[in-house]
Parts: C-alpha cells; structure tokens; sequence
DNA sequence: AAAATAGTGTCTTTGAGACAGTATACT
DNA sequence: AGTATACTGTCTCAAAGACACTATTTT
C-alpha cells in the first residue's frame, strides 16, 4: 500500500476546454492552431496547465477568458456568460510525446457572440462545425479540402464533449445557455435542431417547452428579429432539470 | 501562453473508489480505514497513486484488486467481473494538506459477493451503508454512536458516485451489474429499490423490465431461492441503454 | 397576395401507475 | 391452510407525435 506522497511519479496536469456554440444553424466549436511542436500547425482544443495554487475549475475558467474572452457562471451564478462544467479526464502514457500529462477536459456552452475569438488571433482560433472536425469513428479535421485530425487525443475528447451536450440538453434546461440572455422559442428549438441535428415539430415543441415548469420566463417584450408574427421573449428559468424530459427523436 | 513542459508545477495523480454494491436490501460503499496520517484511523475510500505508466483506467483496476479481489470488465468485455467507469476528478489545492494532488475518482458496481473484502484485513476494510456514511449536506460517517466524516473530500465523492450510479440506472442496463450472472426480477427489483431507496410495483416493474427489449434475456432456469413460486433466471441482455428508460418515483 | 414565423386545438397512440386476480412454491 | 413470491390482465391518466387551423408580421 505505497501510499508515500514524496514518492510518486511526476505528472503534468492540464485543462482542455471543449467550447460549444450554435452559430449558423450549426453546431460549432472552437479550435486554436497550434504554434509550437508537437502537433505544430494543426488545429486543437483550447486548454494549458493548471497553476500550482489553482483549483480545475478555476483554471478552466481562466483559460477560457484567456483564449476568448468569456466569462463563465458556476452552477449557481446566474450573471450572463458561459456555462462550465467538468467533462471527463484522459491520462494515457502516451497521450502527449513530451511527458506524462494528464488532461481535465471541460465542457463550455456559449451563446453565439459578436466577437467569438476576441482577444485572439483570427488565423490561429476560429469556431469550427462538429461535424467538419471530425467523422464518428476516424478522428479527422477538414483542412481545405483533406481532413487532418486534431492533435493530442482531442477528437475524442470533443467526441465526448458533443456527446454530452447532446444528452443532457435533454433532461436540463441547459439549452439556454445557448442562446442569449432573451430568445424566443423558435430560437431555442433551432438550438436543439442543431445540437442534435434533426428537425423538431414547431407546434409540438412549443407546446411542450412552455408547459414544462420553470423552463421559461416570459419577459413580456416581442420580437421580429427571425420575420414573421412577433414572437414572445423568454428568458431561463430556476429550473435546472426538466421535468418530464425533452425527447431525442430516434433513430 | 506558457505551455512549456519543463516549467510545470508538480501534481501527484492519485485514483480513489466508489466501490457500491447491495447488501441485504441496502446500497454499500466500500471503506478502507487509514493506517497514516493524514487523517489517520478515519475510514476512507480505497485508492492509491497511479504509476508512471499507467493508463488512469488501468490503475483504478489495478487498485480494486488489490484491495478487494474484484476484477472488472471494461464497456466492451463482457466476462463475469465488476463495471468501471470514470466518475469525475478532484483537485482542489487544499485537499491534501501534504502536497498537490489530483484524484480521478472511478465508480464500481459489483454484486454482493460472499468474500466481499478478501485478501484484505477485516477491520480495515468494510462494507458501509451509503447513507449512514453520509448524511447530504453533512458529509459525517456514523462511528458507533457518533459520526465521524470520511477523509479528505472523500463524502463529496461518496455524494457523487452515489448520484451518478442512481441517475446511470434509470437509463442504462448497468442495475444488472448488481446482480450475479442469472438472477430474477424479483431480485433486480431489489437492487432498483435499495439504490433508489424507493419501494416499486412488482407487476408493473415485471411488466416494464421483461418488455424492454435487450435488457433481458431468459436463460431458461428457474430458481426458488427467495422463497414462493420459482422465478425465472435472466442474464443481461446485450442493450446498454434502455429505451423507455426505467423512470425514478418522484419525491 | 404570398410567404414566413408564431401560437392553439384536436386526435391517436404509447406507456406509466394503480390494482384485481391467478400460479406455484415453502411452512 | 396460510403465506410468500411470481406473473398476467385491465383500467385510467398523462404525455408524445401527427397535423388542421388561426394570427401577425415582411416582401
């Protein structure tokens, strides 16, 4: 039971960020070129190491700030900016050529913003479909026209990020971190239109997402901003897990 | 933009336990009593660094055998042996008061096996009620007649191991992992009701459970050995996720 | 007017939950 | 016989999905 804390292996421990936003009716995420070997020029996921003092968490949201701009609100904060949470951690050996390290990826839902990559380089992050970046199974980016694939292990890392997002946009009102401070339903159901990439009834959906309680808040204002009649805005409510559920169509 | 591999902070990577299973109609969590300081004397879950080498997944096998005999099958291995997932990872700077370290917890689910400590000391390990373990909200163990928490963060990971195992079965087939090779739905029944605290219909859960297709396969045996009209055997059947889900009670 | 989006109502089917009743073991 | 567990059937209610229809805007 070696359980001698001067006597372990060395580890580097970093934060890889799996951003997500819904931009053109698409489900994007955010990639950073790489400068420096290895995997020199090929696209990544945002992320570095976690300070010495730093709880995960807070390094997570640093690097997101960092890279753009961001700001995030913990589970409980209710401020606008992005939602955060852990994703899941990836420590193979051999994961990175240089050292051991182990990566905490983290999971971000951002609203599609004006500026996605302020603070940044335009050439080195730019927000990427999901779809473009990497084909169930194969791992590979669109680069021009060859796919080349993420470096590190970061395809799978976004493989499950997606996933996740995917799932549990259905039993949480996490779609909304999606969308601005004020959407309308329309807008929520492209979100989930997108995140999933199917096609939702528009009668049914609305039907069922304002008779969910304490999924949304009307504000009392309209808008015309997608055409058509005046749309009602709503804003999220308190409730965190939906009940009954929204349903994935299968198959 | 530091990410340089030389100039890291030192972590120490460490995997902990949530090692549940179902003991007499109650859920159970594995416990180890600390023989070191910190914390020394307090129950604890099991763990231990993990190698230079070694795959995250692979050191948390390694430590539930060491410690308690079990082996595991991995998503796609289907022989006899306990389920292993990640469950999340804790890296709070203050959780050790030694140094830094970073703990990716790992769940186990495992039938109520007849040596469920073996080759490890009686009083040094023990299966515990998970909810006399942790009151939520408290994080206390009972320890005769007074509650004493558990070490480190160890009943916020208790907490999350427990939550994330009784959200997994509503969805997922992974309630057969309580069970031995052939068992019934009486005894699935169980195993749903003690994880759940819950008590259910057992027409309806029969009605439910054999008319989902791919959790069950009937293996053609019968059994008496909870008392009445034998029961049939089942295995489990090939289908990870169930589709309808088994649905919680509320409150 | 035509097209686009928003919102309501209605019907059918599926499934969850309550519960009556039968079957087969052990004591 | 009495009791315990296993299993089947029936009824009711809630919700999902399909789809007809109305409302209010822009072009």
């Amino acid at each position: 039971m070696p359980y001698d804390p001067s006597a372990f292996p060395p580890f580097a421990v970093t934060v890889d960020l799996v951003v997500l936003t819904v931009r053109r009716h698409a489900l994007c995420a955010l990639v950073v070129r790489r400068g420096e070997s290895p995997y020199q020029g090929r696209w990544a996921l945002p992320g570095g190491f976690v300070r010495g003092d730093e709880d995960l968490e807070a390094a997570a949201a640093r690097e997101l700030t960092e890279e753009t701009g961001l700001l995030t609100h913990t589970p409980e904060g209710h401020d606008a900016g992005a939602h955060l949470e852990q994703l899941a951690t990836y420590g193979d050996p051999q994961r990175d050529p240089r050292m051991r390290v182990v990566s905490v990826a983290h999971l971000v839902l951002a609203p599609d913003l004006p500026s996605p990559t302020a603070g940044g380089d335009v050439r080195s992050a730019r927000w990427a479909p999901v779809d473009t970046l990497s084909c169930p199974g194969d791992g590979l980016a669109w680069e021009g026209e060859q796919q080349v694939p993420l470096a590190f292990d970061h395809d799978r890392i976004l493989l499950d990020g997606v996933e996740r997002a995917r799932s549990k946009i259905e039993y949480s009102s996490l779609a909304t971190a999606f969308c601005p401070p004020e959407f309308t339903v329309g807008e929520l159901r492209r979100v989930y239109e997108a995140v999933w990439g199917v096609v939702l009834d528009p009668r049914n959906f609305h039907r069922k997402v304002t008779g969910t309680p304490g999924f949304l808040v009307p504000t009392g204002g309209t808008t015309t901003r997608q055409g058509g009649r005046p749309a009602q805005l709503f804003r999220a409510g308190g409730a965190t897990l939906l009940n009954p559920p929204m349903l994935r169509p299968e198959v």
